[in-house]
DNA sequence: TTGAAAGCGATACCAC
DNA sequence: GTGGTATCGCTTTCAA
């Protein structure tokens, strides 16, 4: 059997109090008792319970985070940093993948009610009908992503924005024909087309509806035509969806100038139809992505895309984080992490 | 304050005993005192206290997944299936990342005996000063990835035999000047040329001496020579390493006629430095890669690798942990998972 | 079938 | 400074 505190406390001939103390290292404990104690500690190769220890604290020093699709490289990068700056806090990360059903976002925020965990990261995919918006008492909870609320804390960049400011880059490299990749796609019903429009109350993803719009904005702005041909949908924002989606849209119109994929991932699964094709990039069409992964640097060509520092998006939710967990009465606060177009040979003229 | 098995007993008019036997739902309960008790457990929002739990029964109900470097996809896919074959065994997972630091494994192994996991997923770099290795009690450890023990269980693939065939297969394609990327390199010294090649007691992480192994196999097989200048070594395995040092290698050698990359990630990189210096793949230089990542059928172009049933090494690493989390004393076993040349067009003749 | 009570291991309160 | 001791919430003998 494992050693406990008792036992240390037997052996170093003390309390278990004392013992806790020079574990814990508030109190000051006199140097040869703390000598007896650690000795004993060391002899006894003692490990602490941290299930005791969270049932005593009520905390378990660990921190939830629930991603939609840990299958991404964009999700490998978001827990890497997580997990690295969660640890450098001295918290441990728990992880799950929501898939986008709201219900396993409901047993994450009851598992945080359960005390398995302290706080909560979630980047929800459509909070319409996200666990969060139900009331009742919350655990401490981040939101990462774009989604529109002000119940908890959140940290998020400007997708209208960015999108707005992407689509407009192209314009000015001299594309016209601009078609936006990955917006929203009808969930039931005649997708024939694949092809659909976001408008208020199109069903979504929050990410997909912001970018479509920040699109939309800016070939209004330059007084492009708006043509509804050119936004293409996507139910999922994996390569293979994209692939075959674009591959599928190459044999029957007319090749857009460039395309605006809605992430990067959609991108790479674009680069492969077009090469599939035999469009030439940028020669052809050009193509655009969005987040900056880092694959996306080594892509056949090197991709344009919006950056956004990453680190910083993830130290930011860990400080909102932070103030929740501490206070659990704390205001909620919105963090924006600027981004910026990053421009490589994939859309160069 | 939260509702209690206490509380839902006193509202039920039961005792807790018979709360946590409906919770538990093991012990027959007649349906009308069921009845109340869950109406009570409805009315209360009642959530379990899981360290409670995690104390009483010395089981947390989470294992702990350890990769050594979580940023890559390929780390985003594994942590994928085992979070979603841990969730059909109703287990959490803890996530970490080690970034081949033995310390970190230290870590792991201790959180793992403070009953904080109940087991440990491992994917060790270099087992030879790896915690794993230390006596004393472990916890229920299972290693991934190809690594010389037998001491606790292990699920891992023939990369020898896999590295071998794939170059067998570069060879039967035509490719007589072969180079791999990222064999073992130097840790310190004399690194000018980042090349070495592997020997017995050569630094270097398993899976790189394993793979080198089997080239030189093939190699030999083949009659072809063993030329070092081809083995191409990499301190890291990621594609900006990757992209830097073939771009490097291009400018001041003869280009071979193919590069087999020991991971995809890898093989991501050279493409790109290929691309950089103008060399056509696989015309003027074939590709290969390892691992056979989703992403990897949407390069340019799609890339030959090694293929493995990905799910199948997951849900057998959980299979082996959940043996041996059940009973202490289980005879450590090793799987194999078979694997398969992918031959897509980066290889084409 | 259900109730009473002990105890998992660590910590905090209150004495000394 | 340090020692007893109650307590966190849940489960589980042992009785009834």
């Amino acid at each position: 059997m494992r050693a406990t505190v008792k036992d240390v406390a037997k052996l170093a001939g003390v309390s278990p109090k004392t013992v806790s103390n020079v574990i814990n290292g508030i109190v000051f404990v006199r140097p040869e008792t703390r000598e007896r104690v650690e000795q004993a500690l060391a002899e006894l190769d003692y490990v602490p319970n941290l299930s005791a220890r969270g049932l005593r604290n009520g905390r378990s020093g660990m921190i939830g985070l629930a991603l939609p699709d840990l299958l991404r490289p964009y999700s490998a990068e978001i827990t890497h940093l997580v997990v690295e700056l969660a640890h450098q806090r001295g918290w441990g990360v728990q992880i799950e993948q929501t898939a986008a059903e709201p219900k396993r976002e409901f047993e994450l925020l009851s598992k945080a009610r359960a005390n398995l965990v302290d706080g909560l990261i979630l980047n929800p995919v459509n909070l319409d009908d996200s666990a969060v918006m139900t009331a009742g008492p919350l655990p401490a909870v981040v939101l990462i992503g774009d989604v529109d609320q002000d119940v908890v804390s959140q940290v998020a960049i400007d997708n209208v924005g960015a999108a707005r400011e992407m689509t407009q880059h192209l314009i000015e490299q001299g594309f016209r024909r601009i078609a936006a990749v990955g917006t929203p796609e009808i969930p039931r019903g005649a997708s024939g087309t694949g092809r659909v429009g976001g408008t208020a109350d199109t069903p979504g993803t929050a990410a997909a509806r912001l970018r479509t719009t920040g699109y939309r904005e800016a070939l209004e702005a330059a007084g492009l035509p708006h043509d509804p041909e050119l936004e293409i949908g996507l139910d999922r924002w994996s390569p293979e969806g994209a692939a075959t989606v674009v591959g599928r849209y190459l044999e029957d119109h007319e090749t857009p100038d460039a395309l605006f994929c809605f992430t990067d991932t959609i991108a790479a699964g674009a680069l492969s139809a077009l090469w599939t094709a035999g469009v030439a990039v940028p020669g052809d069409c050009a193509v655009a992505g969005f987040d900056n992964i880092l694959e996306s640097q080594y892509t056949v060509p090197p991709l344009t895309t919006v950056d956004f520092d990453r680190r910083q998006f993830v130290q930011s939710a860990l400080d909102l984080l932070g103030e929740r967990m501490a206070d659990k009465d704390a205001q909620p606060r919105r963090v924006v992490v600027p981004h910026r177009i990053v421009s490589r040979a994939s859309t160069a003229r």
